[in-house]
DNA sequence: AAGAAATCGAACAAAATGTACGAAAACGGA
DNA sequence: TCCGTTTTCGTACATTTTGTTCGATTTCTT
């Protein structure tokens, strides 16, 4: 790949991502993308056609890192690749994300449709915990606070799935899916 | 209420929702807010500072309707109201959602960081579903596509959750966690 | 009917968008 | 090192959006 293209892009990155951390992506502006970069304007429109086409890929090159090479993460932390496991594979996950925490914060804390959902979570983690009298608190080593977030989250990605498959299943059933996977059948 | 002030924020809640089934959020301007709800421009800022504002404004009229007055949804899906169960007052949230179903749809399709967390979701679908072995299909009457839809937006709410408390739960606990409320210990 | 309040509409400066083009610079293969 | 190719630059430009101002006008409330 030629240099100039690696350089431009990677200034593009830089300056988008250093962006990122100071305000919402929805705030950010290519014409500040190009001043931070230096970069001239019709070089930037050489390489992304917009904003969004940015974000994308750069999403791509993260995840790419994420989601390939586990063998790698076991070995930089020390799991037997025997135990091949979900619970395993989520856990070096989790290591590849904290390793590079900085890069992904800066991604996870962009928001816009998320004013919706975070009203809705919300609202749900304060329901759900209204009808806890019937949950052991101290039994299990999970912490409160998760355990609200959790199941409120979790909740709403229930109902996102509701909706793209258009309100086809009976709100008790979806509840009865949401309860089962969750534990929580005796609430 | 001024009853100038009633007309104006319908026609514009009006617009703003139509806009909203056409095109995403973040592309909407207040210029064709303003011009699909015939209003003078200085009249929308005189009652909203910004954008995001509005779409607040939506939102909040939006959930007072889902969380208020349980009593009435029971009332008018036929359930007595002595069983006050979360899982009532779940099942209760998603009729009205149900009833309401395209006003929410179109605030339910907004996205922007949604392009990265689709992205994750979607791998975490997919590396979920290569674990699914030691699953009994058959054995419940839960939807596959469901649960795998599920379990990796529920996992990406614990990682938002673990951002959220600055990482400092070790990445096996959170599995742990993870694998506890959604009863996916065996994998 | 009269005073208060909201709307209108026109205008404005500032900023961003996306595109275009020729000149200059940097590149890679021979 | 040379030469054709590719990229970048800089500038320009038309268009659109933004947020604000202000006086005139309409609509409300009482």
């Amino acid at each position: 790949m030629d240099r100039r293209i690696k350089r431009t892009k990677a200034a593009i990155y830089a300056a988008f991502e250093e962006l990122l951390s100071e305000k919402k992506y929805e705030h950010i502006t290519v014409q500040e993308i190009i001043d931070r970069a230096d970069i001239g304007r019709s070089t930037f429109y050489a390489h992304f056609e917009t904003r969004d086409d940015l974000l994308k890929a750069v999403c791509s090159e993260l995840f790419s890192h994420v989601f390939s090479d586990h063998s790698k993460a076991e070995a930089s932390h020390d799991f037997s690749s025997e135990d091949d496991t979900l619970k395993n594979a989520l856990t070096h996950i989790l290591y590849h994300l904290k390793d590079d925490r900085k890069r992904y914060s800066r991604i996870f804390s962009c928001e816009s449709s998320e004013i919706f959902w975070s009203y809705f979570r919300k609202q749900l983690s304060e329901l759900i915990s209204g009808y806890n009298y019937g949950y052991e608190t101290g039994k299990t080593d999970i912490p409160e606070d998760f355990r609200l977030d959790f199941l409120g989250g979790a909740f709403i990605e229930a109902v996102k799935w509701w909706f793209r498959t258009d309100l086809k299943t009976s709100p008790e059933k979806l509840v009865s899916y949401f309860a089962a996977l969750t534990g929580q059948d005796q609430l």
